[in-house]
DNA sequence: AGTTAGCACTCGGGACGTGAGAGTGCTAAC
DNA sequence: GTTAGCACTCTCACGTCCCGAGTGCTAACT
């Protein structure tokens, strides 16, 4: 051998070759592949023994693995890294693909719940795997506007409509009956002493309120306490809702018939912190990014890869879009499609701030 | 036999024992059950071969089916029906788990999201089925308040608020930059012409707009138009949102470790439509209905079983929650479940209405 | 020196046969 | 009407066997 030197660095350009068509071929049948199929089924111009030489240097340096003796190879981790390393800048997606999936988001609501179920439907279908969507936020929120209207002889419904967008809404008890002027002038109030407030603005209103003399409205200090605490904890999270589709997609995979894994990772998925921790690495270097395996933090994601991607605006609303499948996925469709799919998605948010 | 007239009445107390037994032992254990079986784990007081002529017996009637000669029996559809039957009214929850489920409740905003999904997530954990809600929806609504506010240079959000709690909320292009003040003009005037107005009667105001001479505000008509068109979508739906949860608890199921069946009967439960066209059903008799198999008008069903209940207030707000299982469902817990949640929320918004 | 043909070796998995076990239906006795 | 007895059926688990795919090694070839 010629690089015997055990450098790490880059693969002679046939081992990486053979990687790739090793890859490519447990990608798309699943099952360890061999020599021999390897040289008739792709033109690699060399023999089986020559192939198998390679392997060998191959599985020594971690990129193959070996189920048994006798059985063919499949690529570990290391390999798939090595290969979507080779192949992120490249690949686009096909024309046809890029039209239907820009058609399809002109037929929903722009930005709505739907919008970003759409996104993830539209993933999961193009690709054949799990799609996830987050709903854009904002790093921080401020008040545009507060109402309370009553929602029945005991309760209230609080209503913030928070800057760039999202909207919460809380019931409150209402311990004696207001009539509606009662309220509308509440709401008036709140509206003078919230609008425009960060968390901590209202939060300092809040402070006040509850030293004030005389004592103000106790509904009024609730509705203030309450608009604190819907601000506090959305401020605290990274993203909000988690919209995924197609999870049953990744049930077909073999590897996954049936495995008491899989319900660990969709848990996993739910919890907003997971896709939340990303979201700094994501938005640093703002393109796709593919954690395989073993490469994701929790342990109940390793035999699964994720394909992510940013959307939005910096400072004004951020959200993740991206497939979750067995690290047996097809990538370069994963990456090109998640990459178009982030893309059109940013276009449509910079038109909203253009 | 003492009655072979064969009447399709009431079986004999004996043979319906046998049945229950037979259900019980099939729910358990995912086998088809023999005679052996049956006498030694459940004391009937006779011989495996008397039960053998009343197995016969009631799978000549249609109750117990026969995966082949030498195998034990299953119940059909027709023979969890008189289980079910049999039990409706008779089981109720087991008072530590009643305790359970209402600790749960109290810990989120009520009748929020949340609070729907966390119905979904009991019924799930506890049944160790699949769990839906779907979120209390009045059968016509009224515009309560209508906000319009500032959502970037070129886009306002639209938030109706109507009355009994929902909130919905589209964006609307803006042509021609807007300030806030001028939105707070338009939101006022959207407010007097709107407010407590159905779709109908929204409709009317729209109609009035668009032939009013000299023309009104471009924006301003195109967001009375989406208030009608939204309130027109809600009216016309039976159910708002359905949430699901542990759908994957299902999957464990040995029937349908794999299948294709699954996937369509998720397909089907997201759709509204399924859900809505049992509502008449559910609320006309109050109670927990139960749906198995064939039951099930859609085909995709024909394999699961569901146990649905309507919550809420006529008139007011109305919701279904329930489980959706195979057919082989441990029917009594199920259903105290499921009447014991309905029974809790119904409380819960009777309070509201007080 | 790298490449390749040849070859012995190893496993997994499908085909096959077999026996045990569970279950049935029938008949005849209780 | 119930039950014991029995012959029969079918599944399933188990062992055996063998084939084939695949490997690693060595020796020859370029």
């Amino acid at each position: 051998m010629a690089r015997r030197k055990d450098r790490p660095g880059p693969l002679e350009p046939r081992s990486e070759a053979i990687l790739r068509a090793i890859i490519e071929e447990y990608v798309a049948t699943a099952q360890p592949v061999g020599s021999q199929a390897l040289v008739t089924r792709y033109r690699l111009g060399v023999s089986p023994a020559t192939v198998r030489n390679v392997m060998a240097e191959l599985e020594a340096e971690g990129y193959l693995d070996h189920p048994h003796t006798s059985a063919g190879r499949l690529p570990t981790d290391k390999g798939y890294r090595l290969y979507v390393e080779s192949i992120t800048e490249a690949v686009s997606l096909a024309p046809v693909e890029q039209l239907m999936i820009r058609h399809q988001f002109g037929q929903v609501e722009f930005a709505s719940e739907q919008w970003f179920r759409l996104a993830a439907a539209t993933l999961a279908s193009s690709t054949h795997v799990a799609g996830i969507a987050t709903a854009a936020k904002p790093p921080s929120c401020r008040v545009r506007r507060v109402d309370l209207v009553s929602a029945g002889p005991r309760m209230a419904s609080l209503v913030v409509v928070l800057a760039e967008g999202p909207i919460k809404q809380v019931l409150l008890a209402v311990e004696s009956p207001r009539d509606d002027d009662s309220l509308e002038t509440l709401t008036r109030e709140l509206g003078v002493l919230l609008t425009g407030r960060s968390a901590e603005g209202a939060d300092r209103v809040h402070s006040e309120l509850q030293g004030a003399t005389p004592p103000v409205d106790g509904l009024l200090l609730r509705a203030v306490e309450r608009t604190v605490r819907l601000m506090r904890d959305f401020d605290a999270s990274a993203v909000e809702d988690v919209f995924s589709e197609g999870l049953l997609n990744v049930m077909d995979a073999p590897e996954f018939s049936r495995s008491e894994t899989l319900r660990r990772v969709f848990g996993v998925l739910q919890d907003r912190v997971y896709l939340g921790d990303l979201m700094p690495q994501l938005t640093r270097d703002g393109g796709v990014r593919v954690f395989i395996g073993s490469e994701n933090a929790h342990s109940a994601m390793h035999d699964v890869s994720l394909v992510l991607a940013p959307y939005g605006r910096a400072g004004r609303a951020v959200g993740v879009v991206g497939v979750l499948g067995p690290t047996r996925m097809a990538y370069p469709h994963a990456i090109s499609t998640v990459r178009y799919v982030s893309a059109l998605m940013n276009e449509l948010v910079d038109h909203l701030y253009a």
